[in-house]
DNA sequence: CCCTGATTCGC
DNA sequence: GCGAATCAGG
């Protein structure tokens, strides 16, 4: 079938159980399956699967049902999707540009700063004053204070500015 | 403040 | 029936 919007098939709604059972969010679940987080809660509660009822609370909701909130003046224009974690598990899922993968760093070469020489990487282990606090220890090309996956790190060329200049 | 879950309403 | 909007809670 070319064309035709297939909305919720069997194997869209297979998938939403799956996912739905695998203990999934519904925001996982619909990044997961290409709709909307409400979408597939809409169908989960069409189907009756949601996951307890949880909160009865939100029967008081009938008695409190006026339509005083006024919604047709609120422009809505800038529907940003919600961004957040999603950014990363984005990234981690499909978009990897690459940063997960530069991770196996050698950490068997962790020293102490005594130990550390001049080419030495800088990368402070754990948190300073841990009683396992240390450095990373791995190569450092020359003049650089950390090695070359550490290096990257520290020169993230995202978020505000620069961090670590200097 | 943001995000997640669930219900309700319009199409 | 589907999906956005809305409400409610953490």
């Amino acid at each position: 079938m070319p064309v035709l919007s297939p909305t919720w098939t069997n194997e869209r709604i297979e998938l939403l159980k799956q996912h739905f059972e695998a203990g999934l969010s519904c925001r996982e679940i619909a990044a997961d399956i290409g709709v909307s987080r409400n979408a597939v809660i809409g169908k989960l509660s069409r189907l009756n699967l949601t996951r307890g009822r949880s909160v009865d609370e939100r029967r008081l909701q009938d008695r409190n049902q006026d339509r005083n909130q006024n919604r047709p003046s609120a422009p809505r224009a800038p529907k940003a999707v919600p961004r957040l974690q999603f950014e990363m598990l984005a990234t981690i899922y499909g978009e990897a540009d690459g940063p997960v993968a530069t991770g196996p760093i050698d950490e068997a070469n962790r020293c102490s700063l005594m130990e550390l020489g001049e080419n030495r990487c800088r990368w402070p282990i754990s948190t300073p004053g841990a009683e396992d606090f240390c450095f990373c220890g791995n190569a450092a090309h020359d003049g650089q204070s950390y090695c070359a996956g550490h290096s990257r790190l520290a020169y993230r060329p995202n978020s505000r500015g620069r961090v670590m200049r200097g």
